[in-house]
DNA sequence: TGCGCATATGCGCATATCCGCATATCAATT
DNA sequence: AATTGATATGCGGATATGCGCATATGCGCA
């Protein structure tokens, strides 16, 4: 029970949907949900590491950046059905498919 | 994007979610919900009203009482996935488990 | 080791949420 | 109209959340 709430309080801001909304499709750094989203630094961090927390984002290196994605392993089946309700109900939402515009156009500087 | 931010809100927190969680076994008044959940009257009625407010309860009155269901017509497909996942995630859950045992308990008077 | 970029975090403030108490509203009955 | 039982709500205080600012930490590279 506790864990199930921790993860429906995690879904439970606009930020925090649409930071799904993009990681669904690929693997993000803060620096890109910044720019897709549009918000400051520490607002990117700070709900990325609280999805985290919830146990709904994976989180991995690479040199300088930070990669969260979807823990699709991690999740039991009944958050994963949970995840895709939500990508189903963001997929007509305006500010959603903004985002995943913006997303296509943001670079990571390769090694 | 607002609505399911309010959908997601109100299901947030673990009142509301022990709540649905019976209410989604049938329709009960808010005395019911105080008996099931052991919980005051205050808070069985505000817990209500949020989940009513934020689209997922119906509301029918008989007589005295207000009689709370799932709002099975008014909910899109997708918000009774995300009721569906819920439901399967708290029948593994203690707590929920006894709420529902004494949901079984509560009676309403007759007419 | 020092610099620059990416990310995380302590602090503080504004705002929101939760809920008990007391009280109001509403319905049925007498 | 008065009473009783069921439900809703204004108020206030405790607690939690969101986020900007400034700063710290981590990493790669010169």
């Amino acid at each position: 029970m506790r864990e199930l709430v921790r993860a429906c309080k995690a879904i439970s801001a606009e930020t925090r949907l649409r930071i799904l909304n993009i990681v669904m499709v690929r693997e993000c750094s803060v620096s890109e949900v910044m720019q897709a989203l549009q918000i400051s630094q520490t607002r990117a961090s700070r709900n990325l590491s609280a999805l985290y927390d919830a146990g709904l984002l994976q989180a991995r290196r690479d040199g300088a950046w930070v990669l969260y994605s979807v823990d699709q392993q991690g999740l039991d089946g009944h958050s994963q059905e949970l995840l895709e309700a939500i990508g189903s109900m963001l997929s007509s939402d305006v500010i959603a498919q903004k985002d995943l515009s913006r997303l296509q156009e943001t670079k990571r500087l390769g090694p």
